[in-house]
DNA sequence: GTGAACAATGTTATAACATAACATAAATAA
DNA sequence: TTATTTATGTTATGTTATAACATTGTTCAC
């Protein structure tokens, strides 16, 4: 959290009420949260706000790289390497729920590559491997 | 589309009517389609089918590696390489929309090697690279 | 062939995810 | 301080996807 706001002072980008408590949900959970589930949680009190809000703070909070957005599950998860805005790699578990961060030094090596093969000029990497992790995969938990 | 019928015919699946409809208008377009672009499609004449109807029928060719999901797109696309599963692995232009599927040999193999080091099974491989194809690059399609 | 079992489709409703458009308020800079 | 920008409030709606249950069609054993 301080080194949200440090980031954050030093690109005079406005960590706001509403950004905060968005990104302390987020971060408070090991598993991707949904926004419906966010604002859920956001609401929980005294709620009155609307999804718009939520989308927003997250909009924020991913151009500033402090937030993940998972394609494959339409969910959000907090950074785990909020430095600066790098390729974001993850292995979701479906026994845990789980979605590790990956340092992907020769994942994204090979992607370059990759690309440079095709000319092709990357803005965007999605990559999310979904399955089981180590320990749920020992654990035994089933095919579906 | 020979190919669809052998390969469903080899594996005792039917490729009804309807399912045989959603398969050419994926194939049809060169770029992805959402799942209403199909339906819309399907219902331009005398319509009447629902997007049950659709979703059921790209679940199944899609169990078949017939058709691809891009999740980054909530869009589907005819595969490329129409023979057993694979991993798929796509270039996404923002330029052309074009979704070029590529042979990731060397990629999967990075992949892998990621995994095994985190002892993560996979079962689905999500790999979108967004940006522009060689080239809308050289045509200069702007920043956004 | 007939009936049981399974596979596919029809139908209706609704859930889940996301944005448009415009009004208001708060912060910053001139 | 008032002009400008940035952020939020508010309402409505658009888009994507699935649940649940009824009906029809196909296959296979007998």
């Amino acid at each position: 959290m301080r080194t949200a706001e440090a980031l954050c002072a030093k690109r005079g980008a406005r960590l706001t009420e509403i950004r905060r408590r968005v990104l302390k949900a987020v971060w408070a959970s090991h598993a991707p949260m949904g926004a419906y589930d966010i604002l859920a949680g956001l609401n929980a009190g005294t709620g009155k706000i609307a999804p718009m809000a939520v989308y927003r703070a997250l909009d924020f909070l991913m151009e500033h790289g402090l937030v993940h957005r998972l394609a494959s599950l339409n969910a959000f998860i907090g950074c785990a390497l909020a430095t600066e805005n790098h390729a974001a790699h993850f292995l979701i578990c479906r026994g845990c729920k789980s979605a590790t961060e990956m340092e992907g030094a020769a994942l994204t090596r090979a992607v370059k590559k990759t690309l440079s093969a095709h000319g092709f000029v990357p803005e965007t990497e999605i990559i999310e491997i979904q399955g089981l992790c180590a320990h749920c995969h020992k654990e035994g938990v089933p095919k579906t």
